[in-house]
DNA sequence: AAATCTCACAACCGCGACACG
DNA sequence: TCGTGTCGCGGTTGTGAGATT
């Protein structure tokens, strides 16, 4: 497909206002100066050629300098965009190679969503493309239902964090860390939440994408065990005007890998893994109340809805139905803003501080919930790991991509009578597994917790099976077999 | 056959970092 | 130290093609 149309010649006036270029540079000397009015949209054969033909003089950098020089029409940035992307020599064209595909997943597990450091690790590749197959695949795998990590790569991530974070020993020096017994979960970050998205139940699957599977696994991994104020994720949503550029952090190492928390036996990964945040929020999930997501869940960046974050718990926008289901979990709720007097805007500690307060007396009121939470984590894993077994991969062959499939039997290699351990720690490892078996495992239907990994192609059979329904389940209605077909619980 | 949806991709935009005078 | 220009990054939007209804 070739987005470059000759036919394309809409012309914008410099300075024009909106249709203008990035303001920055449009509104530079160099774009100004001349008084040409700049082309945006797709780029023609013959403007490539004059760029490459620029370059080819004058060399890459200096992109303002293009249009004085070689007659562009073209904002210095659109310019260096389009040699970056398409007229570079060495840039490889065509799909991604699996070796590629593999490589794009370790290294997001490792990075996150930063496009130009993978980019550098693959050669010809670029940031946009990368940027674009990865956006692809978690949609693709959103639709599926599917983890967006196998579990090798979760593991490899797991491994290499573990060895760069016995040299980079931050997390016990750097950071002031709360106290074991006195762990302040958060629960500021739920007021960027979008009330008006769907509502669940439709199982962890619909939790928008953006949230789940846009971060490395080492911080979704390290997030549902973390205070999340030592992730970024947690300052964006706080303050969304001011950005953190991706190397930043507020706190050094808050990439710091999961690995911590399983190897190095500490007294803090056993209160997270008991902490009641972490088990009442997924039962949470079970009460269909999007405010009541798993800690780890609600921890997590929300880059696609950034415009979408203006409703808070205080104040409901009249456009913003609020859930259906009201909250029975008071340790996910937010208390309402104006009833307890957030201090709004008043700056990152402040409001932590405030966050840490009010955590700590609903904290007071959680603890009978979260004292079965270690069993529940049994049964859970035990159920995981049973219902992954059960599961008959091989009548979904026609319908899952080769990838797809590949991982999805990642999850479930082992025999479940004589490795249920592993699987366990398999599970362990991965909170979203965790919340896809902990959030349906108390049904004890198996069947559900497939549909949860199967998706549309499970539901849809789900769904002929029970009403005769030959209706696809494309991009409709997702999940809702698991959910339609749940009994009453 | 037409309408609708999904996918893949290209391009744009806003922002921050950095260099330099 | 400050202002300006340039560059790069990450998120978002627009669009054509193909698939599906």
């Amino acid at each position: 497909m070739s987005m470059a149309s000759e036919s394309d010649e809409r012309m914008i006036v410099p300075n024009s206002g909106v249709d203008s270029p990035s303001t920055d540079e449009a509104n530079s000397l160099a774009n100004v100066g001349n008084n040409v009015p700049l082309k945006k949209g797709p780029w023609t054969s013959a403007e490539d050629a004059m760029l490459a033909e620029y370059v080819a003089k004058h060399g890459e950098g200096n992109w303002n300098a293009v249009q004085k020089h070689s007659g562009l029409s073209r904002c210095g940035k659109s310019c260096r965009l389009r040699w970056a992307n398409h007229l570079r020599p060495d840039l490889k064209k065509g799909a991604f190679t699996p070796d590629e595909e593999r490589r794009i997943i370790e290294l997001h597990a490792k990075m996150g969503n930063k496009w130009a450091r993978m980019a550098a690790e693959l050669p010809g590749r670029t940031d946009n493309e990368i940027k674009n197959y990865w956006n692809t695949r978690i949609k693709r795998r959103q639709r599926a239902g599917l983890p967006i990590y196998p579990p090798d790569i979760c593991l490899q991530a797991m491994n290499e964090n573990q060895q760069s974070d016995t040299m980079n020993t931050f997390s016990s020096r750097d950071v002031p860390m709360p106290p074991v017994n006195n762990i302040p979960f958060p629960s500021v970050e739920f007021k960027g939440l979008e009330l008006n998205q769907p509502l669940y139940p439709q199982p962890l699957i619909d939790i928008p994408s953006n949230s789940l599977l846009d971060i490395p696994m080492s911080s979704l991994l390290a997030q549902g065990f973390r205070p999340s104020y030592q992730n970024k994720s947690l300052i964006s949503t706080i303050h969304p005007p001011k950005r953190l550029r991706g190397s930043e952090s507020l706190f050094p190492g808050s990439n710091t890998p999961i690995s911590n928390l399983f190897t190095n036996g500490s007294q803090y990964q056993s209160d997270y893994l008991t902490s009641s945040s972490f088990f009442s929020g997924s039962q949470a999930v079970l009460n269909g109340n999007p405010s009541s997501e798993p800690g780890w869940a609600m921890k997590l960046e929300l880059p696609s809805l950034q415009t979408q974050t203006g409703t808070t718990w205080g104040s409901p926008s009249p456009s913003s139905p609020l859930p259906v289901f009201e909250s029975v979990d008071i340790l996910i709720q937010t208390p309402p803003t104006e009833l307890t007097q957030s201090p709004q805007n008043s700056g990152l500690l402040e409001e932590v501080l405030y966050e840490s307060e009010t955590i700590k007396n609903s904290n007071s009121n959680s603890f009978q919930q979260s004292s079965r939470a270690p069993n529940m984590a049994n049964d859970v894993m035990e159920n995981s790991a049973r219902v992954l077994n059960e599961t008959k991969w091989d009548a979904y062959d026609e319908e899952v991509s080769p990838l797809v499939k590949e991982e999805v039997s990642d999850l479930c290699p082992m025999q479940y009578d004589d490795k249920v351990e592993t699987t366990n720690q398999m599970i362990l490892s991965r909170p979203d597994l965790l919340l896809a078996s902990n959030c349906l495992a108390p049904m004890k239907h198996p069947t559900n917790v497939m549909g949860t990994f199967l998706g549309d192609d499970w539901s849809r059979d789900c769904k002929q099976m029970d009403t005769g329904s030959t209706s696809s389940a494309q991009g409709r209605g997702r999940n809702s077999c698991a959910w339609n077909a749940m009994p009453t619980v």
